[in-house]
DNA sequence: CAGTGGTCTAGACCACCGA
DNA sequence: CGGTGGTCTAGACCACTGA
């Protein structure tokens, strides 16, 4: 009878799905279950209904109930296993690292980000930039570097480099905006991203830039981001105060 | 007729699949077009056929196709675009972030991994530990730390906390097997793995165990892994020499 | 327009688990 | 044994893309 373990909660009667509309029928479903285990209605440790009869309830078929569940296993908030059923994983939730840019990550935890923007030109790709970017060595690409800020205090020191095609972007554009979001008014999404994250002492120009301490520890984080037809569209080199910036990573094993 | 991105290469008969043994027909799929993909054979921009056609062609059901398919695309291996089709990403291919541990990933790039154990104990818990563990603040709990080296030169100093039941792992096992081993060989499964990567100086004890100079910086990762029933097993604090290990992580935007 | 991937259905059989 | 998730089928309709 111990409360924890066996507490079903079946969520009474909070669905209401939109069958018309736009939005997949497994993400209507999903995003309501993750939404009652983030608030608590589905506390750490609780069974789930098993996926026949919350699709009978739901008047979905099984591999639409399927996909919602799966979606959230795969966010590392739900674990299942063969004969047992559905629970909810221990351990309170922290954010992952998703496919988004330092701007769209500052202005969620409610800072104020700005930008001093150092250097946009265009630059001839070297090996290294024309190797992670998929370009002819020679060929001119646009190169930026910025110092990043959130509440006017310093975060991180990033440089990029763009294909030619993206010459032209405007310095108060990416002042106002971000990169990622320029690149996305400009009609590119960002699909696949490929990132390594390591660690070294600062320069002592990036010590002044980020106002620190010579010789300080910073966090590095090189990134190439592909579009969704394959081609390699940024390639950033990237530095963070490590008491101002970390990463955080859910692993699901398969 | 550029051959570079109408390239559509339809791996001509190398299909003969196991329809009665254990592994999934979705997996034995995926894992042949990925090979195709590794080895160049599909190269990058290529186009793949369409998942109707190559269901018929293996006499499989589209679903089942579709899925081998998404496997890629979730390892950033693959781009789809409605409408279009499906593509290989462009850029050399890197290993990914798995939830295994660092033995694992030294073996893995043959290094002859091996270990310096300095603490194997009973610690109470305290509120940290507790609270990563999901146990009672002041339960005793398994704490170990060790020196880990590949090549008999050290790469990192790891910190773990293990819940009570752990209590009684052999010293031996563990500079043999390393834990993660240990654990699997005693029932447990890991499933699920939250990360904090960031950096931080070396103290001086930390410098003298990984031969590094003083105040170098360090790339640091805490670590909660919970097994299959969502129950924290393991909270680990790892720190390494950023010259010699650092973490690849791929993005895929759904 | 034809072709592609995105979603959804209503079943089916199996492997694994606990009682 | 009954219940669970894991896999698979053979269709269907839709939204989006390019020519």
């Amino acid at each position: 009878m111990s409360a924890k373990e066996e507490n079903t909660l079946p969520m009474g009667m909070f669905m209401d799905l939109e069958r018309s509309g736009p939005i997949p029928l497994y993400f209507q479903v999903s995003q309501r279950i993750e939404k009652a285990i983030l608030s608590g209605e589905l506390p750490a440790g609780s069974r789930l209904e098993n996926e026949v009869a919350l699709g009978q309830r739901l008047g979905l078929s099984r591999p639409t109930v399927r996909r919602a569940i799966q979606e959230i296993v795969d966010k590392g908030l739900l674990v299942r296993r063969r004969g047992i059923g559905t629970q909810v994983v221990h351990g309170q939730v922290t954010r992952k690292v998703e496919l988004t840019s330092l701007y769209d990550d500052l202005t969620n935890t409610h800072k104020v980000p700005s930008t001093h923007l150092l250097a946009l030109e265009t630059r001839v790709a070297d090996a290294k930039t024309a190797e992670r970017l998929g370009v002819a060595e020679g060929s001119p690409t646009l190169y930026i570097r910025r110092v990043r800020l959130a509440d006017d205090v310093p975060v991180a020191v990033m440089e990029n480099w763009l294909p030619e095609e993206f010459i032209g972007i405007e310095p108060n554009d990416l002042v106002a905006h971000g990169l990622y979001q320029v690149l996305r008014s400009r009609g590119v999404t960002m699909r696949v991203a490929r990132q390594h994250i390591g660690a070294r002492k600062s320069t002592n120009e990036e010590s002044v830039l980020l106002e620190i301490e010579k010789n300080a520890a910073l966090l590095t984080m090189d990134r190439t981001a592909f579009d969704n037809s394959g081609r390699a569209v940024e390639f950033g080199q990237h530095c963070y105060r490590p008491d101002l910036y970390s990463f955080e990573v859910t692993l699901v094993e398969k």
